[in-house]
DNA sequence: AATGAATGAGAATTCATTCAT
DNA sequence: AATGAATGAATTCTCATTCAT
């Protein structure tokens, strides 16, 4: 039951990543401070020397998952000049990170976050806009460089982007797994291509 | 305080739809037994005499919500023939459920509703899934009177026309009612219809 | 452990007398729900059904307190019509109050009642100061009619009257009952006339 | 953060400082180990070098009021030889005592400090016990010289002289700073006064 | 059919205290 | 002598549910 002591950047870490993982298996409600402390291998109390209550502990597994969002993002820019190759890896990476990290998504669209909640919703919020904007940037440097067409309005396209993995997100997890979320993908992203292109 | 008596299949409408209400205006966490007694104009305990538990309260708002999505469904194929025009109507409902019945979407795809309750999410895959087949079945209509491009294929598209809303819903309550999921749903029809037609 | 159901009111009552009990027996720090529940043959739980919380309990038992100092003030005006007389039925029977429901003074005199409750503060300071308004009413009828001389700061011998009793039931408290109270009392009020009186 | 290390006996006096000025300050229950670390300038597992327990902690905070008490008798005792001079001069010092170290008689006046801890009631009991056995001793020898009536009971009277102070110093807490002690003090001294020389 | 009292299982949080460093 | 992490007990409060009336 003694766990090594640990210093708090580390402790509060292993706890925010807890948290995300508890909610996103087992839901919000399952994501009692008590089984964060078992899945840390610590007794409850112990998580108040780390964090000044649940709440906080909820903030950063969000942070968690706007960071991972944002490296995706990062990642891609990197990796790939050219517009529409960075938009499909970009794709590709978002398929990843659902399914590696199951059910991220759905807590960022869980409403229970945010009720009564108004700054954390914000800052959800301020996320997926910074998601969305970069998403759109990337179709504008295709427009500037002639990849994309000039006539379609980048900031609708981007949202439409995450209409391409969001509604198989939701599939794949009511369908406990069985639903192939990489698979619609590679069917959809064509379509996609072509709202880009084709004009 | 004391309400006239009701019988039992009239009240558990009244209740079903209290507790739908309740989860899509404040969350899971705040629907609970006494907060939709509440909003019934009953005591707690009275629920038990229509519902034998909780859980049943919620599978009943399940229930409402699936039937409000295929009513939907019905009204717009009995009310345009024309595929393309029947998407483009069933698209302009299903804003307007979101926009009147506040979150609806968001209860479907809340995963607190499903964990460790594997009927419940079957229920509801399986409604969704009669929602994207009927869209479907729109779609290959249309492909069989020409006016929909023959090598579409119809459960990608579906499944992108689902996208065509999700985003801007998960957008549009984040926002606070800000982000404007018509506008944007029109501005989005025209890349759909695309899609659909041109190859 | 099953208790006979009682209305709530008759509930209200039992509650605020166990808080009161246990706080003069054991002080503030020992009176948990737990506690007044035990006492009262319920379950923890069950008490928040007549009360919001602890908070309004305590309040509930500081207005026992207060009830019953102002209960003896209308038992002695009723009883007694000579000034000097009333006043000496009332430091009777305020010395009766201290034995019988031990350490009421002492909780009214504690701090921790107070400590950031200032509407509680203000309420048991009001009680307090329509106690010494009582006795300085009976002091200055004394005065009218010529039965205490008249130079007499009514405000001053008022609070001095306090003092007659309040040391020593400290004293009882802190000797465990066995400084003498009563005798005490009716030593020390001869003194007290004598101010009344002599000039 | 570091605070340069301090001997035993010093770090003992500045906790016993610290613990009750936060009693008298905030109370017995907002006294928490913690929070005297805090006040010390230390980490709360820092004061178990220096004190067995919370509980000796006290002890030490009741040792400094005692000695507060009994330093005022030896300073009267040192300043003034007439009896009713030194009984003058302590309520006096007294009142300075409550005005200056708030709250401090309510602390011995707070039962929390004594249930289930007969040995500290003992110890607070007989350092009152001793304050009044000063006071009739004053009471005495003011007899022995003529300057007191031979008739009173010094015992008796001594008791009454705390309660020249006692009531006044609830009423000053209880309205917050609003009563003025030493204004009611001066005007009951004369009825003291009267008490000890008139019969 | 509806009410009001009561229950019991948890939930979050606080706090004195211990222990390795 | 002092620190920071960890523990375990206690406490307040919430909530689904039962039951007698």
């Amino acid at each position: 039951m003694a766990t090594a002591k640990q210093n708090t950047k580390r402790r509060q870490e292993q706890i925010a990543q807890a948290t995300l993982a508890l909610v996103a298996e087992h839901g919000l409600a399952a994501c009692n401070v008590a089984a964060v402390a078992r899945r840390v291998g610590l007794v409850p109390s112990a998580l108040y020397r780390h964090f000044r209550n649940k709440d906080h502990m909820l903030d950063a597994a969000v942070e968690v998952i706007q960071s991972k969002l944002l490296d995706n993002v990062r990642a891609v820019c990197a990796r790939q000049t050219h517009a529409i190759e960075r938009l499909h890896d970009l794709l590709q990476q978002h398929v990843q990170l659902i399914k590696k990290s199951r059910g991220i998504p759905q807590v960022i669209f869980s409403p229970d976050f945010y009720v009564d909640r108004p700054q954390r919703r914000a800052r959800v919020c301020d996320g997926i806009r910074q998601y969305l904007a970069a998403v759109a940037d990337m179709i504008r440097e295709g427009q500037a460089t002639g990849t994309i067409r000039p006539g379609l309005d980048a900031e609708t396209a981007a949202v439409l982007f995450l209409g391409l993995v969001q509604p198989s997100a939701v599939l794949w997890n009511l369908s406990s797994g069985k639903f192939n979320v990489a698979r619609h993908a590679e069917k959809a992203w064509p379509l996609f291509v072509q709202i880009l292109t084709t004009g």
